[in-house]
DNA sequence: AAGAAAAAAATGTGATATCATTTTTGCGAC
DNA sequence: GTCGCAAAAATGATATCACATTTTTTTCTT
């Protein structure tokens, strides 16, 4: 089934990486990578799918040496796995590998909440509920890419309260990590709902409540995608076991 | 007085980048990220100097292409920075940038230690004492640079007993971060003396017991440098106060 | 001597060429 | 058909080249 599927599916049609502005970039590496990172990150390039330099650089119009330094920096971040063979793709999620980073992603985040609590103010309070309220919007009308582009921006902006924001890029690397695997969930599973756990974050700023954030943040990052993407694994694994191939 | 001193030290003896052994890289991008990835770790080239990819190129004899990735890689993981006009410097460490560093370390390795516990074996138990071991003789004899290779071998060893070690790469950048700054203290404060919690870390490893392990790690950061950076920054604080340029 | 303008050198970036290695394709034997 | 093998194509890595921009040095003016 998977052979006749890919059969008629080259290279060429395998995915499709959206175009981005091209205003903000000063240079092609760049451009190149914010490119590739958002595709990553929009789950545009399906996880194991086999990409080459070369292949993204005509993909891009670009030459290839601008298009491995972004896949070098890509792959810093985890974003990319470049296999020894000559060989790049985006990682296959793994059940064991997807509970470390929910774990993980819930130790930086909520160590990040309780670092940037001593400079909330209520300037950031009201950004924060700015971007909750388009978020809001963005549910009603099913906008799933912006949704994620805002919840993103809520972190960011909360997290950037503290004046030294170290874990940022950490928590990046996480993100992109998952985010590829989220998108799957997704678009498979239709059953999915949103539990918004902004408004008790949004309150517990509000009473400069350190100990509310924490597990309000918690709360938000397990209710986010993270029971069906553990089924989905599962269901995973359970197929790979009976009909082997 | 600092222009005096830049004034007959010309870039080439600004800094001294050790050798690597050749072997166990097969390309020259790695190796020229494994090379200046051990500079910065070691102190070698100090914070703040200017440097330019075609200098590191020919100092290293290389093709600027290769070590322009190498620097996109470290880069990323905020060993250097990259500014916006053309030079590249490591970062300068100041006071709440260590802080925050600090902190995120602590929350870092404390959920690494905590997750890797269930996996701790005899065998693994065993292998970290004999790293400790080690450690002991290099404090002896008054070899840093294998004590601070030692240490990071014993929390990588100690954090990858988990099968999914996503953290790893993530504590590594905030090493990377400290390492030049570190080495700066060693080499300035001559009362540094080593307090090893180690041994704290082994007991508790070998009781299987969870918190004590949190607080044993903990402490083994805080005794690390902490004490020791936070004097030096304050110093040089004042000093920029009272001797303003 | 000091500052401004001009010339020279250096730099980052990206495309291209080359080479060794790997992957894919084509083709014949069974 | 399918397996194996050789030819062909593609790929990654790196050096080099070209170009625009920036930095540094030199020269000229006052």
């Amino acid at each position: 089934m998977q052979q006749k599927a890919a059969h008629f599916m080259t290279k060429k049609d395998a995915f499709n990486i959206p175009e981005l502005p091209t205003g903000d970039t000063e240079t092609v590496q760049e451009y190149a990578y914010l490119r590739l990172r958002n595709a990553i990150m929009l789950g545009s390039i399906e996880p194991g799918t086999n990409l080459t330099i070369r292949g993204l650089a005509s993909y891009l119009n670009l030459s290839p040496t601008p298009v491995r330094e972004a896949i070098r920096r890509l792959s810093s971040e985890h974003a990319l796995e470049v296999l020894g063979n000559r060989r790049l793709r985006i990682p296959v999620m793994e059940a064991g590998r997807f509970e470390e980073l929910i774990q993980l992603r819930i130790a930086l985040e909520t160590h990040s909440a309780e670092r940037a609590m001593p400079y909330i103010s209520d300037v950031i309070v009201q950004e924060l509920t700015e971007i909750d309220d388009a978020m809001d919007l963005a549910i009603a009308e099913y906008r799933m890419e912006d949704l994620t582009q805002l919840n993103h921006k809520f972190h960011r902006r909360l997290y950037g309260a503290n004046p030294y924001p170290q874990s940022i890029p950490l928590i990046e690397s996480i993100w992109l990590q998952l985010g590829p695997f989220q998108r799957q969930v997704v678009r498979e599973v239709k059953a999915y709902y949103h539990i918004d756990r902004h408004k008790e974050v949004l309150a517990a700023l509000r009473e400069r409540n350190a100990t509310a954030l924490i597990v309000a943040i918690e709360n938000d990052i397990r209710d986010g995608i993270v029971r069906t993407g553990r089924e989905k694994l599962k269901q995973e694994a359970r197929a790979a076991q009976t009909g082997q191939s």
